[in-house]
This record gives structure tokens, sequence and C-alpha cells, in this order.
DNA sequence: GTTGTCACCGAATTTTATTTGGTAGGTTGG
DNA sequence: CCAACCTACCAAATAAAATTCGGTGACAAC
């Protein structure tokens, strides 16, 4: 699927004020409602754009704690990759979970109620592949810059 | 502000599903569509829940390459911190970042659309401070788990 | 030139959001 | 205990938005 200008702006617009309405976007990309809903449809169908998030401001809402964690194994076969991924998919505490190139092998962002219930679930992890895994925790002091979207401006044509 | 099991509600499912419509949202958790337009837009304004953003899928999109960052600083002044913490909100393509503690003082997540162009960003990035921050990069090979929210039922109550 | 496709628009219709009283429950102060 | 006062709710009316439905023009294939 290629993206003209409009696309690209109705999935700007998108990823940073999803509950945009449709007459809106419309005005904003100058199409019709109509051409404007018929664009987005696509967009979604051929799952360029997925779900819609609301972003929480969790300290307002509850108390919890956020860390990333590292992760090294020690065994670098691929069956002990899928069973490391398997587990991270599993918790539900793990918010993100990625593969890297490196001196890591994961990236992991938790967050739980408090430290008690983060130990509980950093020993889960260590458990998986019990003596072949490297964990190292780093909580959260501050977020300086929270996820918001991606910066397409930059990502696109040039 | 204090959360009812039906705002606790309110705010999982907007989470999630920020598009949903205001008379689905108040049929699930059993209010009239103006009482529920009420609460949500009481959570809007106490910014419990912020900006809604539609998810991009960026391979679809366009070609990037994705880094996580670690830094450390060689000196840690309150002013290093400051220096570092505003250059890296500065670049759109830093799309996250945190103050952490243990053995690194931040962690980003950068999006470049390839490699030529996050090696320069790299490079900006060390000459904020220079000789006095230690860069390491770790390409994203796979994304095992995107964010998608955080997981509240873990999170509240107990 | 004819046919088919595609993306668009405008208008009609359906659905949703929003506003506007009105009511019940709970609290406060007399 | 009662009255004044909140608060959160609902139902109904209105305003706005989403969605559907032809109809048109551009373009390509034949």
């Amino acid at each position: 699927m290629q993206l003209d200008n409009i696309s690209q702006k109705i999935l700007s617009t998108l990823q940073s004020e999803a509950r945009i309405t449709n007459q809106d976007l419309a005005d904003r990309v100058g199409l019709s409602p109509s051409s404007c809903l018929n664009r987005v449809r696509k967009l979604e169908s051929a799952q360029l754009i997925g779900p819609y998030l609301g972003t929480l401001n969790l300290p307002k809402i509850c108390r919890s704690v956020e860390v990333i964690v590292t992760v090294s194994l020690k065994d670098q076969s691929t069956e002990a990759f899928r069973t490391f991924q398997t587990a991270a998919q599993g918790h539900p505490e793990v918010v993100e979970c990625y593969t890297v190139s490196g001196s890591f092998d994961f990236f992991l962002r938790i967050v739980a109620p408090d430290m008690a219930r983060y130990n509980a679930i950093n020993d889960q992890l260590l458990d998986i592949l019990p003596g072949m895994v490297n964990i190292s925790s780093h909580v959260v002091l501050t977020t300086v810059k929270p996820f918001r979207g991606y910066p397409l401006d930059t990502l696109i044509e040039e």
C-alpha cells in the first residue's frame, strides 16, 4: 500500500488525536467526510493503523513502580529465546518487550503496584531459565519524555 | 480524585479502545450516556486520562530502524542531567526517554529512517556533553510485546 | 469509443453526542 | 426533624456526526 500526502496526514493526525471526529479530520486533510472515512477504513483494514489507546496518567490513578529491565541469556539458543519471550508475553506486568542486538538480549518495561510485587515478578523471570539468565533492574525515576507517537515527518520521504 | 468501579472501568476501556462511542461505553459500564459522558469529561479534566493515540504499524508505513539506547553521564551533576534531558526532548527521533536508577542514567528509544540517520543522532547526543557521556546502542530486532496500556487490574485494589 | 475502475462529492439517513430539565439520595445546618 | 443544598443519575429533546447511497469525472484497458 502506497501513501499519498493525504493518507500520511490522516495517519499522523490519528496517531496523535485518535478521537478527532471524521468531519474535523476531513476538513484538515481537505476531503469530504465520506471520502475521508473511506480512507480511514482502508488504512485500518490494511493495518497501517491499529488500536486506538487512551494514555493514562498512572501516578494520578494509583501507586505504582516502573522498572526497565535488561536481560541477557547465557544460553543463546533459539529455544531459550522463545521460552523467555513466551514467558514475558504472559506477564501482564511486562508492558513492553524487545529483542535487541548488542550487549543485551531483551529490554523489558515492567509496571507493578510496589517493589515487593516487582521483586516477585523479577524472581519469576529468573526462574524461567534457571541459572541461564542475567537480569538487571533499573527503576524509573522520571519520565523525561513519554511515548506520544512516531515522528512521521522525519521518517517519510526526503 | 477517588475512583469507584465504574470510573475504573471507564479508564481501562478507554485505555484500550479510545474510539469507542460514548453510548457503547455507557452500556458497558452500566450508565446512561449522559452520565457516562459526564464521568469521561471529569476524568479528562482531572488529567487521569490524557491524549488519545492511534498506534501506527511503522514497518508497514515506511522503512525505519528502532534503537534502544543506554546513557551514563560521567559528570552526574544536576546541570549535566538537565542539559541532557533538554537535548533529548528536543529530538523528535527520541520517542521515549527515562531517567533511571542503577547502572545507567537514561534509557532512550530512538526511531530513525535508517542507520546513517541514527548514527547522526547518536553523534549529536554525544556532542551534548563532550567526553562526559557514555552511550550504548541496541538495535531492536523484534518487538516481542508492544505497549498497549497498563494492566490496571493488577495495579488497582487488593 | 466503450467499458470498467477508482476516488471523489453531496445529499439523505441513521446513529451518536450533547444539552436540558427533573428526580432520588445523602449531607449540612438550623 | 426539616429545609436547603449537593451530587449523580436518568430520560427526552436537540444538535452534530457517522454512514450510506447514488452520481460524476478522471483514467486505463481493450
